[in-house]
DNA sequence: CCAGATACTTGCAAAATGCAAGTGTCTTTA
DNA sequence: TAAAGACACTTGCATTTTGCAAGTATCTGG
């Protein structure tokens, strides 16, 4: 099962091959902006689909991008955050941010780095 | 046909919008390595199906980020390189190469920017 | 113990992708 | 000038992935 083998030793295809799907790089930055919850990924404005985002956040724990923890608001609830590997793909994000800033018309950064 | 709604206004969407399926990023990897026939880009490692690739050029040539002209070698034919727009993504292509170098195991530059 | 909230899972429909085998159009070669 | 190849796609269908709606499980406060 998910034994998933490279395309090709390519880095940019390996990459892709790790998080190159359409939803992996929105909840990087969902998390990379503060988001931890489960509920919370669910309700960002892309509206990704509840079974698509356990896969993908089981994904992302699997692949170490990613890992579990306990949740600091509420006791007993569970929360993921990016671990240092998975905040190294910022350049990544952040190039994609900028890219759709300066040629896509009517794109808008709507979430702020929490501080 | 073909209208594609954007998910949101986020500019990290709207370029996955754009370049975000399995093989776009590939494909402008090929080119801004100097690939641009159709065959060429049928012959890279990662194996895509010839119809996913007639598809995937004529939306790059749709959207603005490649252009067909005629082949400089071969005349009578046609071949396809980028456009302004399209080598704009390089900081995105080569974000994700650093990364895969970084982070991957096994991972190797496969090619050569023609110089 | 019960109600509500969160975090998933399940079943099935719809869409995207992949594979193999065409088809159309030059271009070369006889 | 006809036939053969090469290239650039297209087509039909199987497989895989995604999307939607509804259901289940666990925890928590009352």
């Amino acid at each position: 099962m998910h034994v998933k083998t490279r395309r090709s030793p390519c880095p940019v295809a390996c990459t892709l091959d790790l998080i190159g799907d359409k939803w992996t790089l929105l909840l990087i930055r969902d998390m990379s902006f503060g988001r931890s919850h489960f509920k919370e990924f669910s309700q960002s404005p892309e509206g990704i689909a509840t079974n698509i985002l356990a896969d993908r956040l089981a994904r992302l724990v699997e692949s170490g991008l990613a890992e579990k923890f306990p949740s600091p608001e509420v006791p007993g609830r569970e929360a993921y955050r990016l671990t240092e590997k998975g905040e190294s793909l910022r350049p990544i994000m952040m190039a994609l941010a900028k890219w759709g800033l300066d040629h896509i018309e009517g794109t808008a950064a709507l979430m702020k780095p929490r501080g």
